[in-house]
DNA sequence: TATTGTTATACTCTATAACTATA
DNA sequence: TATAGTTATAGAGTATAACAATA
C-alpha cells in the first residue's frame, strides 16, 4: 500500500503538521466544557502563575501580538476568570490578575489538559518522550536561528 | 531564570505548536521565491507522485476540505502549474496532473525544502531523529483514536 | 439516492498601521 | 521621543450548507 503522500511523509515539517493538527482538535476538544480554548488557557495559566504580569509581558511571552491579546483578556475578563487593574506606578499598563473562580477553571482545566496530553504521548517510553521533548525544543531554537539569518540578509 | 511558561513547557502540545509555528514560518519563506505555499507546495508534490489522482482523493490525503481545495487548485492552475482534465470514465470527476512547468517548479521547490527540513534538525543526532518520527506519527495514531471516542460519546 | 466539484459564507487566527494616554 | 494598551482592518486557514452535473 504505497501512500500518495510518501514524498511529503519524509519531511519532519509534515509529519509536525499532522501531529500537531491532531492534539489542537483534540485539545479544543477538551477545554471546551471549560469554555475555553487552547490560548484562553495559556493565557489564563500563565497569568496565574507571574504575579503583576503585564499585557505586553504575556503578549511576549506566548508570541502573540498584542492587538490580538485585547480580545482575548476581554473575553476571560468578560467570563469573570481575570482581572486588569491599572499599575502603580505606570499609568498606561495594567496589572493582569486572576480571579478565584479563574483559579478555580484555571486548576480544573488544568487537569483535563494534563490528561489530554498524556493521551496524546500514549505508547511512547519515557525515553522516547523526553527525546521528543529535547528535539521539539531544538527546533525550535533552529527556527529563532534562521529567523535571524533570514532578517539579516533582507537588511542587507 | 525561572520562565513565565514553565507550567505550558510542561505539555509536549505545548513544545509542539512552538516548534510547529518555527517550521512554518521558515518553510513559507522557503517557498515564496517559487511563488508557493505551504499548501500549494503539498498539493503540487502529491499531484506530481500520484498519476490520474481526483480532487476528492488529494482532499483526503492532505486532511484539507474539498471546497478549500478548489481556490488552492485555481491558484495552481492560473500559474500553469497543474492542469485539471476530465475522467474518461466519470464525467462529474477531474484528473490532476502537473505541466512540465510545474514539474520543474516542484523539483527546484523540493531541494529547498528538503535544505530548509534540515536546517530545523540541525543539531539532532540520526537516532533522535528517527525517535522525533516515530513520536509524531504515534501522536497522530493517538488523535485519530480519541477522534473515535468522541465522535462515540457525542452520539450517544 | 449518492458523489464530484463548486459557490457562498462564516469563524478563527494572525499581522500591521495608526490612534490615546501616559512616560 | 518612546511605550502600553487599543482600534480598525485585512489576510490566511478552516469548516459547513447547498447547489449543478453526473453516476
Amino acid at each position: 500500500m504505497s501512500e500518495r503522500d510518501a514524498t511529503l511523509r519524509g519531511y519532519v515539517g509534515y509529519a509536525m503538521k499532522r501531529a500537531f493538527n491532531a492534539i489542537q482538535s483534540d485539545l479544543n476538544a477538551t477545554l471546551a466544557p471549560f469554555g475555553l480554548r487552547m490560548i484562553t488557557y495559556s493565557c489564563l495559566t500563565v497569568i496565574r502563575d507571574t504575579p503583576r504580569l503585564r499585557q505586553s509581558q504575556l503578549a511576549d511571552v506566548l508570541s502573540i501580538e498584542r492587538p490580538n491579546l485585547v480580545l482575548i483578556l476581554d473575553e476571560l475578563e468578560r467570563a469573570e476568570l481575570v482581572e486588569r487593574t491599572r499599575a502603580p506606578n505606570d499609568r498606561r499598563a495594567y496589572e493582569l490578575t486572576v480571579t478565584l473562580k479563574g483559579r478555580r477553571l484555571c486548576d480544573r482545566a488544568g487537569d483535563a489538559v494534563r490528561d489530554h496530553d498524556l493521551r496524546m504521548v500514549a505508547g511512547l517510553s519515557e525515553e522516547e518522550r523526553l527525546v521528543l521533548d529535547t528535539a521539539l525544543r531544538r527546533i525550535e531554537r533552529n527556527g529563532r536561528t534562521t529567523d535571524d539569518r533570514t532578517a539579516h540578509s533582507e537588511r542587507g
